[in-house]
DNA sequence: ACTACAATTAGTACCTGGTTCTAATACGAG
DNA sequence: CTCGTATTAGAACCAGGTACTAATTGTAGT
């Protein structure tokens, strides 16, 4: 039963008794037992993550969980690969999800309001697999006050292998024009 | 009252007659007045959204849609800019989803069973925006059999303003090892 | 002041999708 | 056959409504 509820979570009681020809009071036994609330109950847990969701989308605009950060020197965050990161087939992450942990991260180093990617560069060393935690570490090497960029360089460990390593050239302007990719008020600085 | 309930779409009617101070027929006769439908319904409706959005994600393995390819030498794919692509507070789109659909559209154009991502060359030339249809032109540079990869190069434009321009360079082995990214059975090859 | 009309409020019956509780029935093991 | 468990039945109750009818209040026009 909690297989069905799981498929599809907006079934009823009513429903659920001609899928398994028992009872509407075994459902609901059964359903006390496995701890699964009411539809009621579902429907409102799944509107809060959304509300949720929508409320701090502007918390995932950083990839993965910072765990320290030193603006303009360096900044730490851990990533864990999960079912949706994965391709299917082997359970191999995508690429562009270790990538978007790395950019989250040297843009959040970035001690500026609004800080866009220019360029990246970055070499895949090894696959990473579910379950693997992803530890992305960044530096920045330079920053130019004059022509506003700063580069940072990103290495992403699991465990001790290095499986990610990246450079990446930020502008630190808030200026439009001839950059690309948002900018980004983060949550280190409130 | 409308705008009670956007700020807070949990509220039952009952808990706006106190704030409103009118009766529970007067804010039933509004609500319907004004096309808002119960809580229940809200709720419902709320809860929709959260699971359509986890049901499409396994849909996005290659990002982007596939309007041409052909394999080992060239491939286009379109991709829209969504709310969910872009930094809330500027509408900017996030850089790694471009990064996403260069990505894989690189790996799509490459005639192998397994496809990984080795290393990826991207610069930002401008930014792209919400509602813009991003294009991705993919060319094959190269393909050295003996060392099983192939350079591929990626230009992603919005009408003619070129908005990414990258090289990657792709593992078409099946082995492991040395390379990262996942692998990919893409829609063209069944 | 009286009337007409809209807005507001009250009240009742009914609905869905449950909970909670008590009680009856079926079913298999010892 | 009896004990214990699983299943089913049934009634009372609840939240958060819809749908409908009717009374009350307010207010503007003449």
């Amino acid at each position: 039963m909690a297989g069905i509820i799981e498929e599809n979570p907006f079934v009823t009681d009513q429903e659920l008794t001609r899928k398994l020809r028992v009872s509407i009071q075994t459902i609901r036994l059964d359903r006390m037992e496995l701890g699964i609330p009411e539809l009621r109950e579902r429907l409102k847990v799944m509107a809060e993550q959304t509300y949720d969701q929508v409320r701090s989308l502007p918390i995932d605009e950083v990839i993965g969980e910072v765990i320290d950060l030193q603006l303009d020197r360096s900044g730490i965050s851990i990533f864990e690969i999960k079912q949706e990161h994965v391709f299917s087939r082997n359970h191999v992450a995508r690429g562009h999800h270790l990538f978007a942990q790395a950019n989250s991260l040297a843009i959040a180093v970035i001690n500026e309001e609004v800080a866009l990617t220019a360029t990246a560069d970055i070499r895949f060393v090894r696959q990473v697999h579910l379950g693997e935690k992803v530890v992305a570490k960044a530096y920045v090497r330079s920053v130019s006050g004059e022509r506003n960029k700063a580069k940072v360089e990103v290495f992403s460990y699991v465990g001790d292998d290095l499986v990610v390593h990246g450079h990446f050239i930020i502008f630190r302007s808030t200026s439009e024009g001839t950059v690309s990719e948002g900018g980004h008020e983060d949550e280190n600085r409130h």
